[in-house]
DNA sequence: TAATACTGTGTATTAAATACACAAAACGTA
DNA sequence: TACGTTTTGTGTATTTAATACACAGTATTA
């Protein structure tokens, strides 16, 4: 709700609505004591060997000139995941995208024009294949790393899911959802070297990529690099599918 | 919004309200097309070396004689969290309770008579602390294992927080709130055992646990067994929570 | 053809996980 | 009071996984 994709519920055919409008349905639920529903999404890339997060500016004078994620109100007919699909789509025109819930926002005040709670979730696309072309509100790529003020609390939901990213792409494959279909291993090492802030041995990442027995020799190379080019891997998803996961990890804490 | 603790947000003092009130004020939401905000709390005990689960009997005719977890709608002033702990505190009567939120339920067919997104949260409470005053709608505790139909779709709630607590456990102190203060290292394995439903080596255990520098020997042992007893350890938090958490913990998948 | 910047490979060392057995302590009971 | 039962407490050898580390080969550019 913080952009001018916002939807009417009642409209066939969806158009930008003004932040008035988006201020008068928030005021309007908070008349009436209603607790407003939305979700946030976190979508990131890698581009450059840095992580990247796709943000817009804030529409609310409140947060004027402050960098927002994108979402919007849940439609009354709608799942979460698919009110969460339809932001990706409506913004990246990427529909087959990691997607996946991360946690709930729900403070009383999180939101200045009304009582909303919101769903964050996380998504990762590869920059690649996907063209902005919708540059409303100033889309743009930012630095996870340098990002300073954000709009409402969105930058506790981007921290959230930054941290669950950081964890989670050590016991799941998602990084490769960041990168080309065919990728190099030095590709791999640098997305998760920038992910978890840390410098990894290169040939100890590259015998526990190849002892996990998922990556695929293609046969081709890198082109158009200025160096000796490296062999091109892809993912072997039905192989990790088929693959028992274990429930039993050891106790650390 | 599945019990009698439902209360009307106007309603200064809090009291009861019957079945046919819930499903009035479900259907106003659904007639105004409105999304409905529950919290659902899954409240895992430890008892006879088996983990148990808190339920009542659903009110809804529907859902007649099926079991469900312990919820209500959240308040229009009230943080998630919060309503969390309310719920928690009106059932059990206890405060400082282990709780976490663990995910977002927000299909639009999930509850008959409305849209309700509803946040499970996941609680674990030492059962011997306890006990169950009020004993509305039967609440009672569950064997987890043997559980059979729920009301809703409590079942896939259950699901996802008992899978939460079998990874959490394993990386997070979270158990000990599941046990007396004071515990043998023996209860502490059936804990696990129990909880992540493996067998582990008794000595390779302790080992571990030993090396993890966290328990504190009391000095007391155990009494009333009709065998040899046990240390008694308590938990060290302060020395946990002063322990450098590492973000990196291997890649495996 | 030399400088640059990366690829590809193996081994030795260290740390962690696992498998495994027996004496001692408390209780109940005959 | 002695014996059976049950559980505690402890150590080591073995296997597996993580780490540290160096050099020759290949494509590109100047």
């Amino acid at each position: 709700m913080n952009q001018e994709t916002i939807h009417n519920e009642a409209a066939t055919d969806r158009h930008a609505v003004t932040q008035k409008d988006i201020t008068t349905i928030l005021k309007q639920l908070e008349n009436d004591g209603i607790i407003g529903i939305s979700v946030d999404c976190v979508i990131f890339g890698f581009d450059d060997n840095e992580l990247k997060v796709l943000l817009i500016k804030s529409d609310l004078e409140k947060y004027d000139n402050k960098w927002s994620l994108l979402g919007d109100l849940v439609n009354n007919h709608e799942d979460l995941d698919e009110a969460a699909y339809r932001i990706l789509r409506e913004r990246t025109g990427m529909d087959d995208v990691y997607l996946e819930q991360v946690k709930a926002f729900g403070e009383v005040g999180r939101h200045p024009a009304a009582r909303v709670v919101t769903i964050a979730y996380c998504s990762l696309i590869n920059i690649e294949h996907h063209q902005l072309k919708i540059l409303d509100n100033e889309l743009h790529w930012h630095r996870v790393t340098t990002l300073t003020e954000m709009a409402f609390d969105h930058r506790k939901l981007l921290d959230a899911c930054y941290e669950w990213l950081q964890k989670r792409i050590q016991e799941h494959p998602l990084g490769f959802s960041l990168l080309p279909k065919k990728f190099s291993l030095r590709e791999l090492q640098n997305l998760y070297e920038a992910i978890l802030d840390v410098k990894l041995d290169r040939r100890n990442f590259r015998k526990k990529f190849f002892s996990m027995d998922l990556l695929e020799d293609t046969g081709e190379l890198e082109t158009d690099v200025p160096h000796r080019p490296g062999k091109l891997y892809k993912f072997n998803y039905d192989k990790y599918q088929k693959k028992e996961r274990k429930k039993w990890f050891g106790i650390d804490f």
